[in-house]
DNA sequence: TTGCAGGGGTCAA
DNA sequence: TTGACCCCTGCA
């Protein structure tokens, strides 16, 4: 069948989609925008979304998605990957010097997942001063212990619990996801949701800055958390998350000198406007895999 | 082998 | 504006 351009096919537990341009599962599985998509032996990635498991599959313009079918795939995966939008325009709309041309064409095939805005905010609280192999461990513990469980091909997965789940725990338990001192803010950010004293769905009718800035209220959360949120949750493209990477690639490349955050994100705000976003995402990725500005 | 720095930031003083 | 912070890995 013909769904909104792509030639979309259903096969027994698995669905085809052919057309798929900008789209590398490496680059998009890998650029740091998500932490519960796994490498497999055979090189595709398995993950869980929604409470669904779902394997991934990309071959020349083709996208195969195992363990599911037409309907989630017009309901959940096609939003999730972000495929209405043209990445190529939007590549276009950032090379807009020599470093953007290199670090576009270094994370071709990224696209930003639309990712449930309640897991990317407790993903990011536990990204603050941690390390990418133990940020997935840790979310992958707290899905393991509250969530539920799932199967897919003979293998154990978890979906992420739900804000009622973590705030009928005790910070004891938690704490054995290894979560360290972002357990407590953990917890704190759960009771608030439950408590309904704040609304994850509000943050889709404000304006950037406000969102930003109600998000902040939780605990865990500053600017650049609060920012990470936003774009990975596919809420907000208008913002520069700015991390120590970031902070680098952009004092390196561009500034040529030790630059403030709000240096950085006027200058991005400025340059890339509403692709900011965007822009951040390649520069990040390729800040990261040339180690630029590492010591 | 042991010890120590430092990491996708945030909080509190 | 500055140091502490859980935990863990890398490196001397």
């Amino acid at each position: 069948m013909e769904y909104k351009g792509y030639k979309v096919e259903e096969m027994e537990n698995k669905i085809s989609v052919e057309g798929v341009k900008d789209f590398n599962p490496v680059h998009i599985f890998e650029c740091g925008q998500c932490f519960r998509w796994i490498r497999q032996a055979d090189g595709t990635y398995s993950g869980v979304v929604k409470g669904r498991a779902l394997n991934v599959c990309y071959k020349d313009g083709r996208l195969e998605l195992y363990n599911t079918n037409l309907t989630d795939f017009t309901k959940i995966w096609y939003d999730y990957f972000d495929l209405g939008k043209d990445y190529s325009q939007i590549k276009e709309g950032i090379m807009k010097d020599e470093i953007m041309r290199e670090a576009v064409k270094f994370g071709s095939g990224i696209r930003l997942l639309k990712q449930d805005i309640w897991e990317t905010l407790i993903s990011f609280i536990i990204s603050a001063n941690n390390r990418i192999p133990r940020i997935m461990k840790t979310v992958e513990a707290i899905s393991s212990m509250y969530g539920n469980e799932i199967e897919m091909y003979g293998k154990k997965y978890y979906s992420f619990p739900e804000a009622k789940e973590l705030s009928d725990t005790t910070l004891e338990k938690l704490e054995v996801c290894r979560g360290g001192f972002r357990c407590k803010y953990i917890m704190r950010t759960s009771q608030m949701i439950e408590e309904g004293i704040m609304n994850l769905e509000e943050v889709n009718e404000m304006e950037t800055f406000r969102a930003r800035d109600y998000l902040m209220q939780f605990n865990g959360v500053g600017p650049k958390v609060a920012d990470c949120v936003l774009l990975y949750s596919g809420t907000k493209y208008d913002v520069f998350p700015t991390d120590v990477w970031v902070k680098r690639v952009m004092e390196e490349l561009y500034f040529k000198r030790e630059a403030s955050m709000k240096e950085i994100q006027d200058f991005a705000a400025d340059y890339f406007g509403d692709l900011a976003g965007f822009a951040q995402q390649y520069l990040f990725y390729y800040a990261r895999e040339h180690r630029i500005g590492a010591k």
